[in-house]
DNA sequence: GCCAACGTTGGC
DNA sequence: GCCAACGTTGGC
């Protein structure tokens, strides 16, 4: 973001405007308009900006581009920008939808600022029944003025302009820059290590760590994901204690009123996340049961402190490691770290189609998944960003999962784009199965009749079949398997006619069955392709997966941010809900690769579903 | 380690 | 102009 946000009084009091120009591609040099709302909605569009106010909010007069408003001057005289106005008024069709909004002079009406969508709708016409978020605001009354905020961590006041609205912790700003600056040496300690600690000073594996014990693939454990134990550096501060110094830390009682505090309680269960006002500033509370990290070991290491945190924040001598001066991270670089990882971003977008799987032949978007929802075409904020789940490619996503399968051929390197090795094959971020990587993997069932003589049978790179009464997923080929999904074989004979048509292998790759799909031309459906049958996964969803109902979707969570939290902090505290575990009308795989890494231990509590359903009753065909 | 959020860019 | 979605990063 090279330009910085500036008043756009044209949409009212609030409002910023922004110019951005882009600095690298093929669009190099091309600029975009974007522009917040007094809440920190995000408009990158003309059209967004007449979703966001309401259609009772006329825009004909609206420049987006030069963000100010076109007055409705004789015909002969366009005085504002005579050459564009040419532009703005061939649009007859936007602008017939617009003719019942207000005039100019209700732009500029006083915006309230509350967290809300009503808000915005009142700077610039009235609020209408289809404005959007009907919060219980009092949109007429001058909005009174928000609630004075503290820094979290110094406490000082902070003005509302100086909070990222989306942000959870409340930071005054030389706060967020010490924190942003100390998550960013932390994430460095993680990747490469400080260089000079003890640890890192280590040069072989210990052995005999939980890490060393897993005896993974040379090509896999090189991916820094899971490094040796005795070789993780010493300043990384570990999550389960905090600063002692920080203002958190030295709160001795719960405020009372944080969104914690005040969490509704939960019978029979007990609060297990920290009142907002007690949380380290620096180091990270204890509220995860994640990952296999080792805290003996570490007992007497001091939190670093980013360098220019020790001025502002008292801290013990023992915090001070003053001499300790981070270096440039190439100068700690892993022997497995490659050294393109350490080369600039190159600004290259990847091409993450492989152009012939299954997930790349679907055209149309699910409708259902997170991802979809949150598309504005289906409702939702894009916020997300990210292209519907069962439309991420196949291979993309193999290929970031395993790195051993390496590009076996020249086409499958083609597919790849090889920066996408270069990249992260060597980062932590390898296997981490981000929300791009979460792509409807494969779910291979086991498919019926002889299929199922040969064990396992290679069914494209990747991709092997299971062994005969099997349901499983053998994500590597050979006879590596590295993941196991459950499915009753007979599940997958739901579409038979589409598992033998043509030189389709004798497996399935399973996806759901979503109302809209029975619109996707029959083909962009290839002959492998078939329904999930995720009653292995979820009872009932095979019904719904046979198109007489739409399959349920996961959704976000409800709150804004809380819940959302809280999901995270309370995870070990509930039995997981359904949809926390299959997913129902979520890609199975999806799921499944999200229990990856540490949460794959909790693959348990997903395997004995199959078991279940392979009941005689539960078992559908 | 994971992921939500969002800046950014490609492409229609 | 607009949308899709890639890639980064801050927060937990």
């Amino acid at each position: 973001m090279a330009e910085a946000w500036q008043d756009c009084p044209a949409l009212g009091p609030g409002w910023k405007r922004r110019e951005a120009f882009r600095k690298s591609g093929a669009s190099c040099g091309r600029s975009d308009i974007y522009y917040r709302s007094p809440t920190g909605e995000k408009i990158r569009s003309k059209i967004e900006l007449t979703r966001y106010l309401g259609p009772a909010c006329d825009l004909t007069l609206f420049d987006f581009r030069q963000g100010i408003l076109c007055h409705p001057v004789p015909k002969t005289h366009p005085l504002a920008v005579p050459s564009k106005k040419k532009k703005k008024t061939s649009k007859p069709a936007k602008a017939k939808k617009q003719q019942v909004g207000p005039q100019r002079s209700e732009v500029r009406k006083e915006t309230p600022r509350e967290g809300n969508k009503v808000a915005p709708a009142t700077a610039l016409l009235p609020v209408t029944a289809s404005a959007p978020a009907p919060v219980p605001v009092p949109v007429s009354a001058p909005a009174p003025a928000p609630a004075p905020l503290c820094c979290e961590n110094c406490g000082i006041h902070l003005s509302w302009d100086g909070i990222k609205r989306e942000r959870r912790r409340t930071l005054c700003k030389d706060c967020r820059a010490q924190r942003i600056a100390f998550n960013r040496e932390q994430r460095m300690f993680k990747r490469v290590g400080c260089g000079e600690c003890t640890a890192c000073l280590v040069k072989e594996d210990c052995g005999v760590c939980s890490i060393c014990c897993l005896q993974l693939p040379n090509d896999v454990a090189s991916g820094l994901f899971c490094k040796c134990e005795q070789r993780r550096c010493l300043r990384i501060v570990e999550k389960n204690r905090g600063c002692g110094v920080c203002r958190g830390c030295q709160t001795q009682e719960d405020c009372g009123h944080c969104r914690i505090c005040l969490r509704f309680p939960r019978p029979g269960l007990k609060r297990q996340w920290r009142c907002l006002q007690r949380r380290c500033f620096w180091g990270k509370y204890d509220h995860s049961k994640r990952g296999p990290r080792v805290a003996s070991r570490r007992h007497s290491r001091a939190p670093p402190l980013p360098p220019h945190a020790a001025s502002q924040h008292p801290e013990p001598t023992e915090l001070h490691i003053s001499d300790q001066t981070p270096t440039a991270p190439a100068e700690f670089v892993y022997d497995c770290v490659e050294e393109d990882e350490l080369q600039p971003y190159t600004n290259q977008r990847q091409n993450r189609k492989c152009g012939a799987c299954a997930a790349c032949l679907r055209r149309m978007d699910c409708g259902h998944c997170d991802f979809c929802c949150d598309k504005p075409k289906f409702g939702g904020s894009n916020q997300k960003r990210q292209k519907c789940r069962w439309r991420q490619c196949l291979q993309f996503a193999m290929k970031r999962l395993l790195p051993s399968i390496g590009p076996g051929s020249e086409e499958e390197a083609r597919l790849l784009p090889h920066h996408t090795h270069q990249k992260r094959s060597a980062s932590t971020r390898q296997l981490q199965l981000s929300s791009p990587l979460k792509a409807p993997l494969a779910v291979v069932t086991t498919p019926p009749g002889p299929v199922q003589d040969s064990g396992k049978r290679q069914a494209g790179s990747g991709f092997v079949l299971p062994q005969p009464d099997t349901d499983l997923v053998y994500l590597q080929e050979g006879t590596s398997s590295l993941m196991q999904v459950p499915g009753p074989a007979a599940a997958s004979t739901e579409n038979p006619a589409q598992e033998t048509q043509g030189s389709a292998p004798g497996w399935v790759v399973a996806l759901p069955q979503v109302k809209q799909e029975k619109a996707d031309a029959p083909e962009e459906w290839t002959a492998v392709t078939t329904f999930l049958t995720s009653s292995t996964v979820q009872p009932g969803f095979l019904s719904k997966a046979s198109g007489l109902d739409p399959p349920p979707v996961k959704r976000e969570p409800p709150g804004p941010e809380e819940d959302g939290e809280e999901n995270k902090e309370d995870d070990v505290s509930e039995s997981a809900p359904a949809e926390e575990i299959g997913g129902i009308g979520t890609p199975v795989i999806t799921e499944i690769f999200s229990l990856g890494g540490t949460r794959l231990r909790d693959a348990e509590a997903w395997l004995p579903r199959s078991k279940d359903l392979k009941k005689p009753g539960a078992k559908m065909q």
